[in-house]
DNA sequence: CGCATTTGACCAGCGC
DNA sequence: GCGCTGGTCAAATGCG
């Protein structure tokens, strides 16, 4: 499904100083939902959600490129956390996947991603990425 | 010029 | 029944 799992992150655009992410980036999946959408904000959703999955990345920027482009879409403070949790979506037409991004109060520089949908599109960045790659590999397969 | 980001306002659900 | 929290959207602004 998602080819961006890997979150191997080019850093190709935004948050130039990721040289902190050579640090640790220890991921893993903490909670996995069923669905739940429902109407909300003078907007009618679904009632139903898709899976959605929680990462814990150790980060000090909330900004993790995992391969998509996101766009903020809100942010409100948390009582748990005192700092903001923020709300991204994917610029996706064809994708409405969303993700929101909080930092834990105990450890700022923890940061917990909540990836919501499934990506149905694919990735452009890493497509972008790789396209160079995918050239040469195959210039040299022809051999 | 285009796009992404920002802040405030609004609504629905739930609690008390 | 009212109040509160949480969540989303919309318009404006800044930056590339």
């Amino acid at each position: 499904m998602e080819c961006a799992s890997s979150s191997l992150s080019a850093s190709a655009s935004s948050s130039a100083s990721s040289s902190l992410m050579a640090e640790n980036n220890s991921i893993g999946i903490v909670h996995r939902s069923g669905e739940d959408e429902k109407r909300k904000g003078g907007r009618l959703m679904k009632k139903k959600m898709k899976p959605r999955f929680e990462f814990q990345t150790r980060s000090a920027d909330d900004i993790l490129d995992d391969g998509y482009r996101w766009r903020k879409y809100g942010q409100k403070a948390v009582k748990n956390s005192m700092y903001p949790r923020s709300y991204y979506r994917c610029t996706h037409h064809t994708c409405n996947v969303k993700k929101q991004v909080q930092r834990l109060s105990k450890d700022t520089s923890i940061v917990v991603t909540t990836y919501e949908g499934i990506h149905n599109h694919p990735c452009e960045k890493l497509m972008e990425t790789l396209t160079p790659l995918l050239r040469q590999m195959q210039f040299l397969a022809s051999f």
